[in-house]
DNA sequence: CTTATCCGTAACCATGATGGTTGCGATATT
DNA sequence: AATATCGCAACCATCATGGTTACGGATAAG
């Protein structure tokens, strides 16, 4: 599966805009939360302000800001967000045509991969950054 | 999420194996349908053997056979077989320790992937090898 | 209007994962 | 003995990923 932590640091971003209250927060604020650089948080936000989660604003005091309700936020919307193709990629080269396996698996594992990324978007769908956001104050 | 195509190929290598009937084949056999090394065949192989789902015999007439009915191997045994990791990898650097949220964040990501992967093993569970032969059959 | 912030984005780099390849020893069949 | 096949280590090219620098543009504060 994929092995980029850009999901991870959106659900960490957006937990963050949604603890810290309405002000706005810079990039290089969220970035010494994530233990990063300025520019990766900003590149996971463009992501976020393109599926209208959050907005931007540029100048002294600016930074970023929720755009909904963090109870109205899920992780599916956030997977989403991040544009990751497919799970689980297919073959780096396409199967030899002449074996009636190799013609045909591919249109196969897509339909099953398919039902295995709804039933994980399913899943993803109840939870919101709102629980995130309770998880961290009982921490506390 | 992960971006390796192991757990493909060895979903092409199962059903070829079920497909091709009860004799063995060679890991030079099953290259050539999934188009690739042999090597690469033998290394997901030696994962599949592990979890019990093949064998293996070296010397002519030798290759790889089912050790299960295709009816009872599911996409999820192969999944993991393959011995993935988590499907959504955490930080890359961990977060700081002390932010709130950066302290408690991956805790709280921890159990919400674990549920995310369950529900996603659970829709692997309901498809067999056996069902993606017939797949392959029908398209015959 | 000038200055200090802050975003937007391109460009580059180091690192690591991945798949492909070669080589050779071990094993089994004939 | 000869052949076919696996087992596995080692190496390599390619690519994805995250980190970093740099710089232009926009905006608020004074």
């Amino acid at each position: 599966m994929n092995n980029n932590t850009r999901f991870t640091v959106a659900i960490h971003i957006l937990t963050l805009l949604a603890y810290c209250g309405p002000e706005p927060l810079t990039s290089e604020f969220i970035a010494g939360s994530v233990n990063t650089n300025p520019v990766v948080i900003r590149r996971i936000l463009a992501n976020l302000r393109q599926a209208g989660l959050v907005s931007s604003q540029g100048g002294p005091g600016g930074g970023w800001q929720l755009l909904k309700a963090p109870e109205t936020v899920t992780l599916r919307q956030v997977f989403l967000a991040m544009e990751e193709t497919s799970i689980f990629p297919l073959h780096s080269s396409d199967p030899n045509p002449l074996c009636p396996v190799g013609r045909t698996i591919q249109q196969a594992l897509m339909r099953r991969f398919q039902s295995a990324q709804v039933a994980l978007e399913q899943d993803l769908d109840r939870t919101t950054i709102a629980q995130l956001v309770q998880n961290v104050s009982e921490d506390c």
